[in-house]
DNA sequence: CCCATGCATCGACGAATGTCAATGTGCGTG
DNA sequence: CACGCACATTGACATTCGTCGATGCATGGG
């Protein structure tokens, strides 16, 4: 798997243990998690990320999303490179297109910053 | 525009049953969502929550928060207000102070969101 | 070899955002 | 009652953001 080549994943990581409860985080921290936060802070994003975790194979091209989001193709193409750059969509490309999946383990490390301690099982 | 009492906990709440994997959400629950989310993509609003919650009691006045953040009174009660409206924080006014307290359920329910169908028991 | 396809980048524009100083509003105290 | 304190609101400003059309850049097919 193709998982790393991007700088936020790790940070993505970080944030997991640095819980928004439980204890000040510092500015750094905070930081990271707002960057993230951020990247899903805007109603386009929210469903780009739905739609291509709902899609065929949990992966789609910028020709798939375009039509359901109801947006210019440049206007998708800078969304997904906001996701991506959040650590929260890879990208790989292959032949002419290039297909975008979601990161399951940055939603999981979100959850896991937002609800405290992490409490598995 | 009159700001209703909490507009946005009923919206935290059906967003929860709104995971953004595991099926395309709807533009409507994609709005809620990234409306919560962009109330947490600032630092100084997610180190807001974080020291509430890290705070004696479980509360704060905005006298306990604009020396922690480094920023004016005003810019700090413009960040509470941005979290209470999204349904994140509560606030109390006792006396001369108002309170701010972290509503926990939204934050489970953001959690639920991220981590897709919540693990059932 | 040339052209069409799929996507990224650029430049530009209006709208929204974060910040502050100044001011307004309630509450408690002397 | 008048004053001071804690906080909210206003107005202004620079910055960022979301969006588009136009263009650039690969890849693959005829």
């Amino acid at each position: 798997m193709p998982a790393a080549a991007s700088p936020l994943v790790d940070d993505v990581a970080a944030a997991c243990c640095s819980p928004v409860t439980g204890g000040v985080l510092d500015p750094a921290a905070a930081e990271r998690l707002a960057r993230i936060f951020k990247a899903l802070g805007d109603p386009t994003r929210v469903r780009l990320v739905s739609l291509i975790a709902a899609h065929a194979g949990a992966e789609a091209c910028v020709c798939d999303l375009t039509d359901p989001v109801g947006l210019s193709q440049p206007t998708v193409s800078h969304h997904l490179k906001q996701l991506v750059d959040a650590g929260l969509l890879t990208r790989e490309q292959r032949g002419r297109w290039a297909f975008y999946r979601v990161v399951d383990e940055a939603l999981d490390s979100l959850a896991g910053a937002l609800r405290g301690p992490a409490v598995p099982a």
